[in-house]
DNA sequence: TAGCAAGCGGGTTTGTGCGA
DNA sequence: TCGCACAAACCCGCTTGCTA
């Protein structure tokens, strides 16, 4: 056990002298109260030795009034709250069934609790807790990502429906208000599971999770880029090969796609059914808004590919992207 | 501090016209 | 006939303001 703070002594009521000291239960980083008259661990036996169980507002009370009287800094605020997952489950399961109206106050003023609430409600997916990364990224992608088939639901109404709208929108960790991709930033941060790495294999595109405006400026012409090249990598063997292989298996895969819906086919239809559709029909960077001949050039002049190089013979023309290029189809 | 609701604005979907 | 190109409607992320 390693101290952290400064011994304090101060008179709040029935926390009659304390000091605060940071330690590790069972690997978990939690924060004690050491009272002159022996240790409380954790949380939960934090509350029970101030007999304030069943009254976490009570004792958030006095926490907050420690750190308005200087006793304690943010940092100190935020260990004073940073609950065991045992405790969090209980109050999430009370907030779910009803008993509870509302998480303790403080709740959300801890990153790892923050972290906690999030995975609480990711585990309310079937297979998500014993699922490894590559796993936990197609459950988050099947079941809250985008619509949910089954409930007709998206990424933030799947958050709210778990009683963690007070979180998303007060958190100080989050990013955005009312952001579910920083809300699942923060617990891929917290739990290093590495969602978005693009080295990996299979990973999470941060595309794919929608944010207002995440089309615009600098940061949204890169996302667009990245956005088309992830999906071009969903080609086998496009993200090693050559620039003559990729643009061999760009006539083959994506001038001549055939849409499994059997409506629309062709390039379009291709980063459409990759989930692009928003970013064609809207994004600024393109030439032309839905236009093939745009996303390939935006992507070849972000990645500098030499697509169109008019100095190769085996370069893309326009004219291909047009119209339905029907010599390249495959599949049918 | 937490939760809720309303409203705005932007992303997504859908429908249709047009040209090769 | 096919699929690009565009517009409009719809949906939802996000902000704001209010209350408990």
């Amino acid at each position: 056990m390693r101290k952290r703070h400064k011994k304090i002594s101060i008179d709040l009521g029935e926390l009659v002298s304390f000091r605060l000291v940071e330690t590790t239960v069972d690997n978990e980083r939690v924060f004690l109260l050491k009272t002159t008259e022996g240790t409380s661990v954790s949380y939960a036996s934090t509350l029970q030795k101030f007999q304030m169980e069943g009254q976490p507002d009570r004792y958030f009370f006095y926490a907050r009034k420690a750190f308005e009287e200087g006793f304690v800094n943010e940092q100190g605020l935020e260990l004073l709250v940073q609950m065991e997952k045992l405790t969090l489950k209980e109050y999430y399961d009370d907030v779910q069934s009803g008993e509870r109206e509302q998480f303790p106050h403080g709740t959300h003023l801890n990153r790892a609790n923050v972290a906690i609430l999030t995975e609480l409600a990711l585990e309310t997916i079937e297979g998500f807790e014993t699922a490894n990364r590559e796993g936990k990224i197609k459950l988050i992608r099947d079941k809250i990502i985008g619509k949910n088939e089954e409930t007709g639901k998206r990424v933030l109404q799947f958050f709210l429906d778990c009683g963690l709208g007070g979180m998303l929108m007060h958190s100080r960790y989050l990013d955005k208000k009312n952001s579910p991709l920083a809300v699942l930033e923060l617990y891929n941060r917290e739990r290093k599971l590495n969602l978005f790495d693009r080295s990996q294999g299979e990973y999470l595109g941060r595309w794919e999770i929608r944010k207002r405006g995440m089309w615009k400026g600098k940061a949204g012409k890169d996302l667009a880029v990245e956005a088309i090249e992830d999906v071009l990598w969903k080609i086998p063997g496009y993200k090693t090969a050559t620039r003559e292989e990729k643009i061999r298996l760009i006539r083959t895969y994506v001038m001549g796609y055939r849409s499994p819906t059997g409506k629309e086919h062709g390039t379009l239809q291709f980063f459409k059914d990759s989930g692009l559709s928003g970013m064609l029909s809207k994004s600024p960077h393109l030439a032309k808004h839905s236009s093939p001949p745009a996303v390939l050039r935006l992507y070849d002049e972000g990645r500098s590919v030499g697509l169109f190089d008019p100095d190769k013979d085996d370069s893309i023309k326009e004219t291909e992207l047009r119209r339905g290029h029907q010599s390249h189809r495959y599949g049918k």
